[in-house]
DNA sequence: TAGCGTTGTTGGACGACGTTCAACAACGAC
DNA sequence: GTCGTTGTTGAACGTCGTCCAACAACGCTA
């Protein structure tokens, strides 16, 4: 890790600019390069710019992480987001096929940067488990619950996408299909609601 | 992180008996700080010795680190390992229950140690995806599946093990109670089997 | 008991790293 | 052309992981 020229070295940049230029960089080296293999140095050599403005605009090397990791996280929920006019389980599944498929574009940059962090930092484990907890919401959104049952239907979506996120290395190796995860994901979610009692899965079409 | 003196400092220690005061101790310290706040110095002064001694046994910290992981893996999958007498149902509570327990008990230590690592890096996400592998086949073990949906039945159980971690989060911090989860994770694991076809869950005793 | 090979053990040395900070250079305003 | 602002730099410092040549405790044999 001692490459150096990569963007032509442009100096004086829009701060806003700088920011996103070092965010872009720090997400394709954090994606292919465990985290401590990283240099500072090697981060400034990527962008044509020095160790001290990643410094000056993020304050130290795990801050930065941290928002590369939050930028990358934002940008699958993006993706996500299902669509507001279809009924659930539609909703799920193509919004689980975009995101399947953003998965496979970003494969290294996703492995890499979601799930496993720095590990053992008590602060990237947190922003890891809140962007698992979103995405959970946002599936969960789309199905009306019992009050009653909220606290477990709350749980079970979390638990769900934990389940989902086992299946990606299998998914990644080949192993499955996008159809094989689909199956196994909407299986595994809505019987679960068809099974606890005093909830109503809304519109199940198809 | 720059303590001294724990073990009363014994020089010349049996091989096996001084790596395995090594990985207690750096189980103990990753157990609470984050993997590059742990230096080498110390661990080396939380067993008395020195730095060398760690290179001697273990070659790199990395390398030590993966030990430390792999032997608390080790221990977690022996705790979860089934009554071979109980039934499908029955030896899944139990052996959940047991793991729970274990999970409280090593709280900071699971948390730290299996669930993350040093994140990014290769070598360390094979072994903690091999340990959810184990322990999804361990499961899988009691479940009689027909040829024809093995490969779907390995992937779930696969993703089970994923999804009883997404809900430890939730155990740890009291949202959900031994009982929510293992009536989450029994009725998610077996339902799916009931849902597809040509499974036969033997011997459904409760 | 003296000597010897084995083996567990040490700590100084080295290069690389994260971090700090005082100085610098490009730019807009007047 | 001058000045204040703001993006930018690189030398300097302390710490860390790693290497390695030297050392010390022990079992063995005479």
């Amino acid at each position: 890790m001692t490459s150096t020229q990569h963007t032509p070295r442009a100096r004086r940049m829009d701060s806003d600019a700088r920011r996103a230029q070092l965010l872009e960089a720090g997400l394709a080296l954090f994606s292919t390069t465990p985290y401590d293999s990283v240099s500072v140095d090697d981060i400034a050599a990527a962008t044509g710019s020095s160790r001290g403005l990643l410094y000056h605009y993020f304050g130290s090397k795990r801050g930065f992480y941290i928002e590369v990791l939050e930028a990358s996280a934002a940008e699958l929920v993006e993706v996500l987001r299902p669509d507001p006019e279809a009924d659930a389980m539609t909703a799920l599944a193509s919004g689980l096929g975009r995101a399947l498929q953003w998965i496979r574009e970003h494969e290294a940059g996703y492995l890499a940067v979601l799930s496993g962090g720095i590990g053992t930092d008590p602060e990237v484990a947190a922003v890891v488990e809140q962007v698992r907890d979103a995405i959970g919401e946002l599936v969960l959104a789309n199905i009306e619950v019992s009050p009653a049952a909220r606290t477990l239907a709350h749980a079970h979506v979390r638990g769900w996408v934990g389940y989902v996120e086992g299946l990606l290395p299998r998914l990644l190796d080949g192993r499955l299909d996008d159809a094989d995860v689909l199956t196994l994901a909407t299986t595994t979610l809505f019987t679960w609601f068809e099974a606890a009692d005093g909830i109503v899965v809304p519109a199940t079409a198809s």
